[in-house]
DNA sequence: CCGCTTTGTCCTGCGACAGGAGAAAGTCGT
DNA sequence: ACGACTTTCTCCTGTCGCAGGACAAAGCGG
């Protein structure tokens, strides 16, 4: 099948196409109505992309006391590869231009193996999706890593946890391989554009967005946009100091948060915990298993060993610690909480949010919500399908 | 003197203003250069700023190998007044259009005396400007205030230094006063805006600027413009925690940046060193005036007294702890230092650098400078006058 | 079948604007 | 002193974007 490659020509069209995928097919009148346009000028721009096949009319629709109206909707061939690079698995998804996902992959994977490994791996779901026979090719695809990156070029910089990474073309590499337009950016930027879009975050314009999971980060949302910083490393709280002299971290300070708390500190705690005779609920996990995760503390947590909830319940407290100064800094009206750990659920939620309202101003805390993100794996490929789709709906 | 009610009728003659009052007088060819508008139309907006009186033709520049042209510069009698109210002193300043100050005030005077006492003074500040002969009148005002601000509004919300505020609506207030258009803002936002038009932040585009007076708070400028936060108390970091547990703050909660650092802080502890005899310089000081302020113990340090030296550097560490945090979470391209402690100078800095350079990560401090502001006590009324003057200069 | 409503199309006229032609006012070389 | 060239600024005309009225199409209810 021929790929869509045509794009909005001005900025009405682009309009248009991004009110079309956030809020569903329309008719022109209800479209005229949330656009600053003459109806003249509306049928202009919905002809010129009637013929680019950007969008399509779809039927029509029932009376609303007068003459029917035609359904204008995005185009239903067209599909977006969202795919969420985490550190240690894989998701990739298919989605429609509304950014309904029509299939999703999950696949354990260690992002050490290096890009071309990982790479091999997401084709390979990606050609598994289209065998399923939801897509039959990607007008663009948006991926996100568990590292800075270089915004506008789509490549990773110095990315602590992914070495092998460093200064690997990602964007370029993609666009090849898939043949369709690609937009890279940080797992946790993804997050909250997932988030934005389709989850707790609708209508928020300043928010942020804590994603907890091997290691810790920060989505920070500025007036709707993805605030990114200087060299693309905002939001990398996870070194940030919890305690002045703590715990040595493998970043080589002490203290960072990340030696507290995340998917690898809570591990390696439960363990200890299991080896000293704390738990005897995670002592016989890791007998069974060899190891344990964060899966297994939350499980423990879940079947009431008290070790297993006060491991959360300090992780919890730490983040918040954390957070909490960064609310009072960035005055958001939203904190979502999301990544892997969520399954730690509200023990998890509890400790954060007693930490922040205690030790927050309360001009900044006093009507400020602190939740759980509500699309769990989702939010990453939802959020990297939108970071594609802003591309391609802006424009050319 | 009438003065000028007019205002740029579209957003050309608004971009048309900016260049000239940042890019100084112009000629129409050179503005023709920096705007993306054809040579007719660019003629017609600067006819039009021409019969309104926002701009003035002034004289002839001198030839550069043609005909000679004609210099158009912003309404020469154009005056704004700028107010820096601070916790234990006012600055009023006039500026012409350009922004450059032709008149400067300084007076002690405590915040809490309440918005009426302080509108007395700063009126009387205004009209002893006037009888100057730098102003005739004045065409607007920007102020700044020490606490959050509903910024649209122009009203303080439950500042907790000055609490006699709280709700006061300064901008019909002083609005009314004046006979001019107004617009409140933070005084740590304003310092941001001040180093960003005419100092040290000048083509940066997201910037952190700390202000460390009586207490201490941080200008946030993402985009080139200042963000404010969801309640307008962004940047308040004064109470973020530096120490789990530690001394006592004023807010009620232990081991605030505030109880640490800032005038205040350092006021205290520089009367405590003094009394246990820790400093026989402080000392004298202290017997001579009664009490002690930030400047004696910048003196002392000048002096080479070793513990107000310790004093400076252990306050600049804890700052710092907290900067380095800041600046892993917003990755800015640039730090800026001021405030009344600025005299504390490069003891100060220092020690800032070191903590920061310590702490944060290698890529967001990888090119990162951490300068003291180069303004000084211009910066907020600067500040002030460019706030009202974006203000002015935006399509009415 | 007749009003009334909603939706969508067509047409005309206004205003914004680009870009060429040319006038005005210089410099520089000979 | 004069002509060639440059820069600045003005004037004019044609094009394009666009708003809004007139009108056609299509549906509802009585």
């Amino acid at each position: 099948m021929r790929r869509m490659t045509a794009r909005p020509a001005n900025a009405h069209q682009a309009r248009l196409l991004r009110l079309l995928r956030d809020g569903g097919p329309n008719s022109r009148a209800q479209l005229g109505d949330q656009i600053d346009l003459s109806r003249s000028k509306l049928a202009v721009e919905i002809d010129r992309l009637l013929e680019t096949g950007l969008v399509a009319a779809d039927g029509l629709a029932a009376s609303r006391g007068g003459r029917r109206s035609h359904n204008i909707r995005l185009a239903p061939g067209l599909r977006l590869l969202g795919v969420d690079i985490g550190a240690t698995s894989v998701d990739v998804a298919v989605t429609n231009a509304e950014l309904e996902i029509l299939g999703h992959l999950n696949q354990p994977m260690d992002v050490r193996e290096g890009p071309v490994a990982v790479f091999e791996q997401v084709l390979d779901m990606a050609a598994k999706l289209r065998a399923s026979g939801v897509a039959e090719g990607f007008d663009g695809a948006g991926i996100g890593v568990p590292g800075p990156v270089r915004f506008p070029e789509g490549v990773p910089v110095a990315p602590p946890i992914m070495p092998g990474w460093d200064g690997f073309p990602v964007r370029e590499a993609l666009s090849q391989e898939l043949g369709c337009p690609v937009m890279v950016d940080n797992d946790v930027n993804l997050m909250a554009m997932g988030e934005q879009h389709a989850g707790v975050a609708r209508s928020v314009k300043d928010f942020l967005c804590v994603k907890i999971g091997t290691g810790i980060g920060c989505g920070i949302v500025v007036g709707g946009e993805v605030y990114r910083g200087t060299t693309g490393s905002a939001g990398d709280i996870g070194h940030i100091q919890a305690e002045p002299d703590g715990r040595p971290c493998a970043c080589g300070n002490h203290g960072c948060l990340e030696a507290y708390f995340g998917g690898a500190a809570l591990a390696r705690d439960a363990e200890a915990a299991a080896r000293d005779g704390r738990s005897a609920e995670l002592a016989a996990r890791l007998e069974e298993m060899g190891s344990l995760a964060a899966t297994d503390v939350a499980a423990a947590a879940s079947a009431g060993d008290a070790t297993a909830l006060d491991l959360i319940r300090e992780g919890g407290t730490r983040t918040g610690q954390v957070i909490a100064g960064l609310v009072s800094f960035f005055n958001p009206g939203l904190v979502v909480i999301g990544g892997g750990v969520t399954g730690l659920g509200h023990t998890l939620l509890a400790a954060i949010r007693t930490q922040v309202y205690r030790q927050s101003l309360p001009l900044a805390t006093g009507n400020l919500p602190i939740v759980l993100g509500e699309l769990g794996p989702a939010a990453g490929v939802t959020g990297a399908a939108r970071l594609i789709s802003d591309h391609l709906f802006s424009p050319a």
